[in-house]
RNA sequence: GCAGGUGUGGCGGAACUGGCAGACGCACAUGACUCAAAAUCAUGCGGGAAACCAUGUGGGUUCGAGUCCCACCACCUGCACCA
């Protein structure tokens, strides 16, 4: 009898989807278990052979924890705004919303198709209504609490979408998506201050379990710096300029000071600065450059000193000139240095360019061929010489608080967040601004603000938003004060949803709340989050803040979102590199779960390689992997009644039980695959296998290839009921550990022989075996034996001489 | 430049707290079955005639190093004029 996948899995699917096999439950008296993967961005293309990876790894973990007893929530859902759609609807007049469920649907009948244990029943859908009407809502709360704000602020704008973008999808000084030049833009945008959370992101790290890699990315991304802020007078003038330093320790070799083109003070003090129009057109000049262009020109520093007026050293009443240039980010600190030549590289640079006068203060490094950044003895520098870097920057800011002209400071590299889009395919912002009230939010019992059915989806060329056309949408009254008032017509980015999706799983058709108090106490956090590493410093680091602000205001019972975080590696296509279509590399789900069965695919999967490692497709490797199935198919016709084939065997079991057990917490999902082909092989030799060993073995490979297992349980060992439930497997510790081992023998560290000992044998019980063999004899024959070293279980080495 | 990671047969990869390097799979070879091929089953498979040599390179610690330490090299990922 063959092994027929294609009719196996079917049959399965169907039976599963029947009966709810795999719908969490609401008893919440049971321990839980809540596993999350990113819910994926409904494509035209469809499933890529990517998602399955990690929709597969948390599979297996999610089928083990149901065997260990627990309520288990695996759910599924889209986050289906975004731009593909709206660019396809540009292109085609047709509507988002078309697009959007066509897609899903294609996506749930290929997900389907893999054997997922997803609580389908639980589906969300970030473009429904009901789903983003609390969306819109958590914005509203955001707002009210002060923070969401709008401003005008230069904000990256991709040439190519004709929108504003956040830092984080800036790749290379090109849109992330599209791959546009990204230019500097003026422009009134909502706001979210992520940046008052930037401390606790960092903090609370430490209470939860995320991979080292993850943990280190987001802390260099938040991006904390301690230092000092200095204020400087200015000659002609009773401004003062402050500047943000690390090392306030070297404020005696401040020789000039740099402020960012953009920096506000220019236009203060335009009537004291002489050259005003030579500074107006660096400005421009560095504005019309794309972040690309300015860090592909980074080796060469440019700048224009501002004449007419200059800044006063505070330290030792020094007059020192100001100069403007774009290697100060207005963006970052206060816009403006303080530059100490001497020990910082940039500075050096600048100042061997421009002639700028160089004064170390510090002891060590020769200052003639390059700036000295390491520590040292502070010389030059009055109250301060003699001391070194930590002892000289304590004391300077005592100092300068003392004097009132300096105090710590904390800086992030973390920025606002850009939340304004001026889309179509998103969540309508929830605001309404009227001239006499400014930005109202629109009632809580309003929501959702659903978009407008449009026919025109190109943005203006101005950049505003399609809905911008919309004038029947746009105009309405102030809920405030009831006079006319007009409605933001910038919608969400992509991000808006995915970031509290997590939570609405837990009840997902609760018309009342986002969820209820009980859903939520009792599910989250998520016991465990696997996504991609692209994610870590975008949905990742966006969802950990809003939920710390739900938290904040009372909405979630639990600080963090995920309480565990993994990530897993790329697939590549079989040359290596990316999969796309240009390069003709793309393997396509579907085809692969026509000829090979979703089985073997998900086995191949989790085979491939070290889950969180890139992994290249191979045609042939996964040929193998319905090799082994086959072979797991055909073990029915070794099933004999009775006993084990010997006690050998038996540990055989209990060792792949244990290891099993363990290699799946750890995701080391590959050697799993191996266990299992061993134990196969084992079968084979002996061509024997009994029901409760070919139970145990079913039990463990059902985790990776359900219908399989699922079919051998229900028909060939005749149970009536899903195997999903079953008892995990336990092992028996003893019996995982045999009574004689082999180990090796060692002359002078180099392998001479194996012998048999019994188990925790005595040092002289081995030392007599040793010595009683041959070829160990052989090998120290005539030679005066200086040390033996026994390793209890391991080894036993013989130094000769 | 900063942070994180990787480097082992022809290939993908195993190897617990230092203890038999190459598990498992692919490819390949041989045999059985077949008129034949495929499939399947079985056996072999790092290099070398051997002594031995082999885990990116060079040192070190140790009875013993893929694993620990030092100095490099190559590649990948993220960030990058962050004061």
């Amino acid at each position: 009898m063959a092994y027929n996948f294609k009719e196996i899995e079917k049959k399965w699917q169907e039976y599963w989807e029947q009966n709810k096999t795999f719908n969490a439950s609401n008893d919440f008296s049971k321990e839980k278990w809540f596993g999350l993967i990113e819910f994926p961005y409904p494509s035209g293309q469809g499933l890529h052979v990517g998602h399955p990876r990690s929709y597969t790894a948390l599979d297996v973990i999610a089928r083990k924890r149901r065997m260990q007893g627990y309520n288990v929530l695996y759910p599924i859902g889209f986050d289906a705004f975004g731009l593909p759609a709206e660019n396809f609807a540009i292109k085609n007049h047709i509507h988002p919303k078309i697009t959007t469920e066509r897609n899903v649907a294609n996506f749930t009948r290929q997900l389907k198709s893999l054997g997922f244990s997803f609580d389908w029943d639980r589906e969300i859908n970030t473009t429904n209504p009901d789903y983003y009407k609390w969306t819109q809502w958590i914005f509203v709360q955001l707002f009210k609490h002060g923070l969401a704000y709008k401003t005008t602020m230069p904000i990256n704008f991709c040439t190519g979408c004709k929108v504003g973008l956040a830092n984080e999808e800036v790749v290379n000084g090109v849109c992330e998506r599209c791959g546009s030049p990204v230019v500097q833009k003026e422009k009134s945008q909502w706001m979210l201050k992520i940046t008052k959370y930037a401390q606790r992101l960092i903090d609370d790290l430490d209470d939860i379990n995320f991979l080292n890699k993850i943990k280190a990315q987001q802390i260099n991304w938040i991006g904390k710096s301690e230092g000092a802020e200095v204020k400087f007078n200015l000659t002609s003038s009773n401004k003062t300029l402050t500047v943000y330093t690390t090392r306030p320790d070297t404020l005696f070799g401040a020789t000039y000071m740099v402020i960012a083109p953009e920096h506000p003070i220019i236009k203060e003090l335009q009537n004291s600065i002489t050259n005003i129009d030579e500074l107006e057109e660096y400005k421009k000049q560095a504005s019309l450059k794309s972040e690309f262009e300015r860090s592909e020109l980074n080796k060469e520093k440019t700048g224009v000193e501002i004449k007419g007026i200059k800044a006063i050293n505070p330290v030792n009443g020094k007059e020192i000139p100001i100069w403007i240039s774009d290697y100060v980010l207005i963006t970052y600190g206060t816009g403006a240095i303080m530059a100490v030549p001497a020990h910082d590289t940039r500075d050096y640079e600048f100042a061997k360019k421009f002639g700028l006068e160089i004064i170390p203060v510090l002891d060590g490094g020769d200052i003639s061929s390059e700036a000295f950044t390491g520590d040292g003895i502070h010389i030059n520098s009055e109250f301060l010489n003699g001391l070194n870097k930590q002892d000289a920057i304590d004391k300077m800011i005592s100092w300068l608080e003392e004097k009132q002209i300096g105090a710590k400071k904390v800086n992030y590299k973390l920025r606002d967040w850009v939340f304004s889009r001026q889309r179509y395919w998103g969540e309508p912002i929830p605001m309404i601004y009227c001239e006499d009230c400014g930005w109202v939010p629109v009632p809580e019992e309003q929501l959702p603000l659903t978009l407008p059915e449009i026919e025109d989806y190109e943005p203006s060329e101005n950049g505003e938003s399609p809905l911008s056309k919309q004038t029947d949408w746009i105009n309405t009254t102030c809920p405030h004060c009831g006079k006319p008032a007009k409605r933001e017509t910038d919608t969400m980015p992509q991000w808006a949803g995915s970031s509290w999706y997590y939570l609405r799983y837990t009840d997902p058709h609760n018309d009342k709340e986002l969820a209820s108090k009980e859903a939520l106490e009792y599910w989250t956090p998520v016991d465990w989050y696997n996504g991609g590493m692209e994610h870590t410093t975008l949905h990742l680091l966006y969802s950990r803040f809003w939920h710390k602000f739900l938290y904040d205001i009372g909405v979630v019972p639990t600080p963090e979102p995920y309480s565990k975080r993994t990530s897993h590696g790329m697939i590549l296509g079989s040359n290596g590199e990316k999969m796309s279509k240009s390069k003709g590399n793309v393997v396509n789900p579907d085809d692969i779960v026509n000829e090979f069965g979703a089985d073997t695919l998900r086995v191949y999967e989790m085979f491939m390689g070290p889950f969180d490692q890139t992994a290249a497709w191979s045609m042939e490797s996964i040929r193998g992997c319905a090799k082994f199935l086959d072979r797991v198919w055909n073990l029915q016709d070794f099933l004999v009644d009775g006993d084990t084939y010997s006690k050998d065997f038996e540990k055989t079991m209990h060792k792949a039980i244990k290891k099993v057990t363990e290699d799946i917490e750890e995701m080391k999902f590959n050697t799993c695959i191996s266990t299992f082909m061993s134990m196969v092989n084992e079968f084979y030799k002996v061509k024997r296998i009994n029901k409760a060993e070919f139970s145990t073995f079913i039990q463990l490979l059902n985790l990776f290839a359900p219908h399989i297992t699922e079919e051998l349980w229900q028909v060939a060992l005749g149970h009536n009921t899903t195997i999903t439930y079953e008892k995990w497997p336990e092992y028996d510790e003893s019996k995982t550990i045999d009574d004689e081992i082999n180990i090796p023998v060692q002359v002078n560290g180099k392998l001479r022989a194996n012998v048999l000992i019994p188990l925790d044998a005595e040092e002289d019980v081995v030392k007599n075996i040793v010595h009683s063999n041959e070829i160990v004899n052989r090998n120290i024959d005539g030679k005066n034996i200086v040390k033996e070293i026994y390793v209890k279980n391991k080894i036993y080495n013989i130094v000769v001489r």
